[in-house]
DNA sequence: GCGAGAATAT
DNA sequence: TATATTCTCG
């Protein structure tokens, strides 16, 4: 149960929901119509290793200009000045709450595992995340949260702390939801105590480039979206479903792959409870 | 000025 | 509560 040391990111693929799966974050916080109207790709390219993912885009048939989305803009404060101000529609717009999926929650771990507690902070980790959309605030606000859940699980014994006990009192309701959501990643010892990383005595910089030769079996076009979009968002559902059949879509990613992929890792997928309900892993049908 | 980390707010 | 935002410090 725990040979995941060795070939952990072995089984990233199996989290990774395939490309048509997923949608961008961009998309899912701005509509379709409105991304394209405005040509909107992408706010922020991941790669900080080797590839400057010159790979723009905008092969978008997007209407005229008729960008009937002017709505969408709460800051706009229903004037209807849409023309005006909506040069940076991604930037204005608020982003909804992101959501820590299993299956993001496991990139983040991951990624911090292989950078070691020395350089797991939140820029790299979300560089090595590749996650089109995340932002260095988001990692360093969960950061924050996973060194809390990391200390618990140090400070508590390791049973207790397994499974929160029940009656143990030590073990809070917040606790087993952290469990719960954490609890989906392998937890690599080498977390504990700091100072016990592995051989990773990369640099910050290093460990970008160290990124590539990182990925570089499982480096695709899934690489660069949330995990998967609860269904807060009904019109999501509905565009993801619609996206499943549109594989143009893949350039709107990230990093483009880097060829093969699959590992050959195809283990179990760890269900977070009841979490995977929540999850919503789009019912696209295809699945 | 940038980024990390912690505190605070929503 | 979970996540975002803000603040402080290096």
């Amino acid at each position: 149960m725990r040979e995941e040391e060795s070939n952990w990111f072995a089984r990233w693929d199996e989290q990774l929901p395939s490309p048509e799966e997923l949608t961008p974050l961009s998309q899912t916080l701005i509509t379709p119509d409105l991304a394209v109207a405005f040509d909107i790709h992408r706010r922020r390219s991941s790669n900080a290793g080797g590839s400057p993912d010159p790979s723009p885009p905008p092969a978008h048939s997007l209407p005229p200009s008729s960008a009937a989305a002017s709505d969408l803009d709460p800051s706009d404060g229903g004037g209807g000045s849409a023309a005006g101000g909506v040069d940076e529609p991604a930037r204005t717009l608020k982003r909804p709450r992101l959501v820590w999926t299993p299956q993001l929650h496991k990139r983040f771990v991951d990624a911090v595992a292989h950078l070691g507690i020395k350089n797991a902070v939140p820029k790299t980790i979300m560089q090595l995340m590749s996650v089109d959309g995340l932002t260095r605030e988001n990692v360093a606000s969960h950061l924050q949260k996973y060194r809390l859940y990391l200390k618990r699980m140090q400070g508590l014994s390791p049973s207790s702390a397994a499974v929160g006990g029940g009656g143990g009192g030590s073990v809070s309701a917040a606790d087993m939801a952290t469990e719960h959501l954490f609890a989906s990643a392998p937890l690599p010892h080498q977390f504990m105590p700091y100072g016990h990383q592995h051989h990773h005595q990369m640099a910050a910089a290093a460990a970008a480039a160290q990124h590539q030769q990182y990925f570089h079996h499982q480096q695709r076009q899934q690489m660069g979206h949330f995990g998967s979009p609860p269904d807060h968002y009904g019109f999501l559902r509905q565009q993801q479903q619609q996206q499943q059949q549109q594989p143009p879509m893949a350039s709107l990613g990230v990093n483009r792959m880097v060829g093969t992929n699959l590992g050959g890792c195809s283990e179990d997928l760890e269900e977070t409870g009841s979490a995977r309900k929540v999850l919503t892993l789009f019912p696209t049908g295809d699945e």
